[in-house]
DNA sequence: GTCTATACACCGATAGAC
DNA sequence: GTCTATCGGTGTATAGAC
């Protein structure tokens, strides 16, 4: 469903040669901690054991290299969300297929680390052009979330004095930044996603009634 | 209680010049939207109305306009909530410390836009030695808010099978984002305050019992 | 497919006139 | 307190050998 990376250079399909994704590791690392114009192809090339002139066969410049950062990192969180909810029974409640994307969310999150953290930190830096090229992966994946949301406000298994809208951004807003804290050697991942579901849910508050 | 700005220039207190002032105001823009090392001193300047080099009668490095627009952010979030849980009556409970909290803490973000989503976007990014600098400042206002989370714990007010931590590290990340997606045009800073304090407190989910 | 060498632009910072 | 002029360093990108 959906071709990968169409940006890739000269030959035919997406079989990514073992240099080219060296080069997306490297800067995927690089932009999250330094962010994307403080971070040098010569930078890049280095970690890649590589001379900076050489990624020049692989890419045709820094912003092609950034897109392919973002959209992998897009990819990895919404190819998570959508193998657990397609895992789900047909009938599944809204409640149990949100439940489903935020565990697959987290995962594709915080398994994926430098993709997605150079997503969340440096969308808002980068070049315009760069971001109206990218808007239509980010896009379609909010579509998703808006659709679970809609879907059970509807069914009246979401709170309904804050639209669909908000609860979709203050959500995937709380879940995202996890990528700057998470700490597993805190507890397994299963665990925090337990924890993380529950809050999103329920809220901090002790339960009156239990 | 504390010092305001430590860095100022050769007078002795803490009135800032006009032109200081407007140079810290568009150097927090445009951090915000191009990023640290994607701002230029020129670029600065041309927005203040001045030339480059005049920068340096006010600042010693690009680093130090850095630091102040840093600090101001966490500053002005930090005030405000201090301000609204000092005006609370002596004995009130921790649901209600955190509530005055969570609503000053909305507030001073988003009317202080630039300066708080500058901190939020940059500080991953920003050379160690800046981020050293200015850790203790974040470090006082992150524990400003254990101690709360950490009294509702103790007083049966926040569900247990979570660590104060991590309600902290949730619950301010989840605040901190909204600067990025808040819409003052969708309704009155107030509602979305009052809606945002019930969800984490409560979450998401309709209620069953109501 | 990777290298060396380099073109051209722009950066932060400084010096010194006014 | 702001200006002009400029230094030394470094950036992306390209050309062409291997």
């Amino acid at each position: 469903m959906a071709s990968k990376s169409p940006s890739s250079h000269p030959t035919l399909n997406e079989a990514e040669s073992a240099t080219r994704e060296r080069i997306l590791l490297e800067a995927a690392r690089l932009f999250r901690h330094h962010g994307y114009a403080a971070t040098t192809l010569r930078e890049i090339a280095d970690a890649a054991h590589i001379k900076a002139g050489s990624i020049y066969y692989h890419f045709a410049s820094k912003e092609e290299i950034l897109g392919d950062v973002l959209d992998k990192g897009i990819q990895a969180v919404s190819d998570a969300v959508r193998e657990r909810i397609e895992a789900l029974p047909a009938g599944a409640s809204f409640r149990d297929r949100i439940a489903a994307g935020i565990e697959g969310h987290l995962w594709g999150l915080l398994h994926n680390g430098d993709f997605t953290s150079a997503n969340i930190r440096i969308y808002g830096q980068i070049p315009t052009s760069a971001k109206n090229r990218h808007r239509v992966v980010r896009r379609a994946y909010a579509d998703l979330w808006d659709r679970l949301f809609e879907g059970a406000m509807a069914s009246g298994e979401l709170r309904s004095d804050s639209s669909a809208g908000v609860i979709r951004l203050f959500v995937l807003g709380a879940l995202n930044w996890t990528v700057e804290w998470y700490n597993p050697q805190r507890g397994s991942f299963q665990d925090f996603s337990r924890q993380l579901t529950e809050i999103v849910f329920n809220g901090v508050l002790a339960r009156e009634t239990a």
